[in-house]
RNA sequence: CGGGGCGUAGCGUAGCCCGGUUAUCGCGCCUGCUUUGGGAGCAGGAGGUCGCAAGUUCGAAUCUUGCCGCCCCGACCA
């Protein structure tokens, strides 16, 4: 064994790290805090960005880019955006280095290069979209105008951890302006929808979908929606969020436009992000304590085969086999690698590609070959069966759908039996303690509640679910009348 | 930024308390042969600023001081 993992049992961090790292997916850095994604982590993100990027062209969006550097200026003209996210940024204050007199072959700051006004590294970028836009929009002709950016950003974060929190992260960011607020909101309510329905049919990860209370909203939003997964160790994650931003940031950039009556009026905005935390959201949502389980849908590799053989001819036999099966999965639009280096034995691939979550594995021998037979494994289940060469590539088809299928239904009831109501703070607690997942509980609708609720728990408000039930009942720590649940958890 | 832990070959480690030739072991790597249905075996081989810098000493991986980096837990946050 060398590459062992540790056990979720034994410590849920420590796993989800050797996971990560041992897997391929992602290494660690010369640079606190930022991490490399490797070939196979990109290859994942390629999927889930191309797919991502295929529904917000379907729903009338277009790609651009912005610049990494925000100026001071700009950046603070929102205020409560600004400060909001003041606290983690990375601010360029100089231009230039030069040669350190006082140390060879070191550089230093050139203290004569100081900018005269200091660029933000965005953190987000309302701010400089928005500018633009105000050169963009002039009549309600102009809109709506609905753009997408795929970037990199930088939140200066105290503590980080791979894919789920990291000072540098890779994530879209889609900033639309409408003539109405029916308008912007509705655009808000269909962006939730295309990140729920991505995650929950590409990434086989059920979402529940909210709205933020006011303490956890977006600094700048009037709303901020939500989709909220829950991850195996019972804590909860965000993991996407669609902001309606009613006037803020039109008020603040001055961006107005004329309706049909001439009338001016400030755009209604939009904004809505998913990043790299996906990946995170997927590895811990459904891997287990052998390595990855990825979704077919995503999985950069879906099904493997492992060649096994003694000798030449025996390679040879099997080859003939495997090249036009390889065309036949090709064919149905299945990605599929032949590993058949020589370099490591069929033992040693097995374990390999398990721990890379590849979702099927074929097996193929002499022995298979005489009865026109292949072995084939599920990583999901780890169930084995053999299957005949013959209609191969359909029934393999078959499969990955089935596996689709079973680890998004293993998700789901794991959600569903760890969403509980309480009605007494011991109930809430104990069950926070000591079961995870979410507690429905009635709330008293105020922030100064969520807050201490929080300080003496670490649970906060997750959403208010939409569509949600209403009932009345006791906020669960005040006592106050509440007409509705909401979801607490403790949350990454 | 507080608490804890760690830094010795690509990875994981022993040695450190109690200073003393050539720094231990496993995995990985290279060569060859045998192997191949769950992380192969044998033989040979390469690979080291012991995190960095000062200090103590005849002599430092080991003792002292300072610094750096990373991981985990907390505060903060997506």
């Amino acid at each position: 064994m060398s590459k062992e993992i540790t056990s979720r049992q034994q410590d849920y961090s420590q796993w989800y790290n050797d996971l990560i790292i041992k897997s391929g997916l992602a290494d660690y850095s010369a640079v606190r805090g930022c991490m490399v994604i490797k070939p196979y982590g990109y290859a994942l993100w390629e999927n889930m960005r191309d797919e991502l990027d295929r529904m917000f062209k379907e729903t009338g969006h277009q790609n651009a880019y912005f610049p990494l550097f925000v100026p001071k200026s700009l950046f603070e003209k929102e205020e409560e955006n600004a400060e909001g996210f003041a606290k983690e940024c990375a601010v360029v204050t100089h231009y230039r280095l030069k040669v350190n007199p006082d140390k060879k072959g070191a550089l230093m700051v050139d203290p004569e290069s100081r900018l005269e006004e200091e660029l933000i590294i965005r953190p987000t970028s309302e701010a400089i979209i928005w500018n633009t836009y105000k050169s963009w929009i002039q009549s309600y002709r102009d809109l709506p105008l609905l753009i997408n950016q795929w970037a990199n950003v930088v939140r200066w974060e105290m503590r980080t951890r791979l894919f789920l929190r990291t000072a540098e992260f890779l994530w879209q960011e889609g900033h639309t302006a409408h003539a109405t607020a029916e308008e912007a909101v509705a655009e808000t309510k269909q962006m939730l929808e295309v990140y729920a329905d991505f995650a929950e049919h590409y990434m086989a990860m059920p979402v529940i979908k909210g709205v933020k209370s006011a303490n956890e909203r977006f600094a700048g939003a009037v709303d901020t929606y939500c989709i909220e997964a829950l991850m195996q160790d019972g804590k909860a994650l965000q993991a996407g969020t669609s902001h309606f931003l009613g006037q803020n940031f039109a008020k603040a950039f001055d961006v107005k436009f004329s309706d049909k009556q001439n009338k001016l009026d400030y755009v209604w905005a939009t904004s809505w992000g998913v990043s790299t935390r996906l990946i995170g959201a997927l590895v811990m949502a459904h891997s287990d304590d052998d390595g990855l389980i990825l979704p077919p849908r995503l999985a950069p590799i879906q099904v493997v085969i492992v060649p096994i053989f003694k000798g030449e001819e025996q390679k040879r036999l099997i080859d003939e086999k495997v090249v036009p099966l390889m065309k036949e999965l090709k064919a149905v639009g299945i990605k599929v690698k032949y590993d058949d280096s020589d370099h490591t034995r069929p033992g040693w691939k097995f374990a390999e590609y398990e721990l890379k979550g590849v979702p099927v594995r074929i097996a193929v021998g002499a022995r298979d070959i005489e009865k026109n037979l292949v072995e084939v494994a599920r990583r999901d289940t780890k169930g084995k069966l053999n299957m005949s060469l013959d209609g191969l590539a359909i029934n393999i088809e078959k499969l990955l759908h089935a596996i689709q299928e079973n680890i998004y239904n293993k998700a789901f009831s794991f959600r569903e039996t760890h969403i509980t109501n309480a009605d007494a703070w011991d109930d809430f607690v104990r069950l926070l303690d000591e079961k995870g997942g979410f507690v429905s509980a009635h709330w008293d609708g105020t922030g100064d509640t969520e807050d201490r609720i929080k300080e003496m728990t670490k649970a906060t408000i997750r959403c208010i679910p939409l569509n949600n039930q209403q009932e009345d009942g006791n906020c669960i720590l005040t006592g106050k009348p509440s007409t509705q649940r909401v979801l607490f958890a403790r949350a990454y």
